[in-house]
Order: structure tokens, then sequence, then C-alpha cells
DNA sequence: CGTGTTGGTCAGCCTCTCTGACGGATCGGG
DNA sequence: CCCGATCCGTCAGAGAGGCTGACCAACACG
């Protein structure tokens, strides 16, 4: 067993724990019609709208594949479209009613996956690992 | 920008630039002819063979999506299959001499941006944050 | 044996993502 | 003020990746 995983992998493994968990919780909870790419894209929607090439910058997809997430996501209600006020070249994506009720719902899922894995790791331990993953972004978020 | 972001996507983050990166060297290095979904099965292809159904599982795909990509990897020359001599409804599948090659590249890179995660965080974090990671899948991954 | 379980395949379908080409809006230098 | 460069988004087409459902063959075990 003690084999040494790399790094990449020992990440994504507990990433996707939390999104699977993330994902049937909140289709328990009937918000079951957007897919996980969709909710890649709609996590990184800023508080106050964000912008089509910023989300798909973000998510690091095209801005054709973001157009078309998009779509789908304002079709089942949870995001809608307003011209930029300051750009007309630009549409701004913002979170409707239905998706501030999906990032309530997710954020109690969130919560709870996060306490577990505290109470497996210990508090002190848990925390490190986020400042130690935060710190990380520097060198690996190339945006902000 | 001290905002709490959620620890999946935390530890999303810095796992996508490992994997950008390591895909592009490799490709660079002339193993241009795979795709990043296919290269998540190829990774969990045990040293001495692994059945299509494990590698599925542990991907965390169906088997028939597995079977897709196990195809492809075979006739780009990184691994072959064979049946499985203790099960006659089994084939396992086998790194071939190039997937190999590509496997020694990899980790080269992999080592690579693994010791500038070092840098950044000193090796104590460094090493804090594996294995903190490698405690999590005790929780987080469904097999081993 | 028969019955249930497991490994894999076949067929059909939909989602995601990409490239390439384009039109419209904005910005910056002259 | 204008013109070229750049940026924002769209349209069109294509291919990869993933799923479900139905099925067969081989094992496991009473």
């Amino acid at each position: 067993m003690a084999e040494e995983l790399n790094t990449g992998l020992l990440l994504f493994l507990p990433y996707r724990a939390m999104e699977t968990r993330v994902f049937d919780e909140l289709a328990a909870a009937g918000f079951d019609d957007f897919t996980p790419a969709q909710a890649r894209v709609f996590q990184r929607i800023a508080p106050h709208g964000s912008r089509l090439t910023d989300l798909a910058r973000q998510a690091g997809i095209t801005k054709q594949s973001a157009a078309f997430l998009v779509e789908k996501l304002e079709r089942a209600g949870y995001v809608h479209t307003v011209p930029d006020p300051d750009d007309g070249r630009a549409r701004l994506v913002l979170i409707a009613e239905r998706g501030r009720r999906s990032v309530e719902a997710s954020r109690t899922v969130v919560a709870q996956v996060e306490a577990e894995w505290e109470a497996h790791l210990g508090a002190e331990r848990m925390a490190e690992l986020r400042r130690a993953l935060t710190d990380l972004r520097e060198i690996t978020d190339p945006w902000r």
C-alpha cells in the first residue's frame, strides 16, 4: 500500500469526492437539472456578475464552451445575462434566484464535507491544509 | 484577495496546474497522441496490469468508457491487452514499451513541478501537505 | 447442475470541448 | 477624429468522452 502517489493524483481524489458529494446531494434537493461541467462554470460567477470571457478563462475552457454552458444554465433558471453597461461588446452573467438557492444548498453540503475532513485530520492540520493550498494558488492559479 | 474558497476548488486548482503541465511537456517530448481522459485511465494501470473494470472504477467512469479509452491507448501503442490467465472473462491491460517511456518522461515533469511547489512552501509544509492528502484518502478514496 | 454475480461488449444517445471564421464594439496612437 | 489592433461574443462543424440499457460469457456456489 504505502506507495508514493504523485501529488496531482493525491489532490484529485478528495476533489472528486467533494464534487460528487455536492452534486449528489444537490440533485437530491431538487437541483438535478445541471451537469458537473455547468457547475464548474457557475461556481466561478462573481457576486456582482462576470463576463463570459472571464468565466471561460477561469474555468479553463474556450469562450464558445462557456457560452454553451451558460446558455444551459440560463435555460434552467440558474443565471440570467444582461448587457454590460460598461462595455457594449460584453454580456454580464448574473446569478438568478434559483441559482442563489442552489448556492445556499451547496454551501451546506460543502461545510458538512469540510467538517468530516476536519474530524478526520484534526482542526489544526485541516487549517494548515487550507493554508498550504491557498499559498499554492500563487504559483498555480493564473488568474488572481 | 482573502476570500474563503471552498476546499474543493482549492484542491482543484493545483491539480489542474499539474495536469496541464505534465500534458504540455509530454506533448513537447513527442507523446502528443493521447488525451487527458486517456491519461487519467493510463495513470491507474498497476505495474503488473489491471483489469478493465478496475480501471473504470478507479477512474470513476463506466467500463464502457474505459474500454473506449483503452482501445485508443492500445492503438497508439501505450498499452496492450492480454486475456487474464486467472479469469476467462477478464482482459488485463498492460503498459507497453511506448507507455513505459511516457511514464518515465512524466515522472520527470511531476518531480519538477513538485520541486517548484516545495520551493514555494518549504520542505516541511510540502511534506505535511502530502501527509494530509494521503490521510484524506482514507475517507475520500473508495478503492483502498 | 441452476441461480446469481461479475467482466466485458454492442448500440445508441447526449454533453462537452475544440478549431476556424466572423461581425461588432472598444481602445490607442497618430 | 480616425484607423488599425484588439477584445467580446457568435455561428458552424466536428470529434471525444461519458452515460444507459441490453446482452453474452465465464465464474461461484448452493
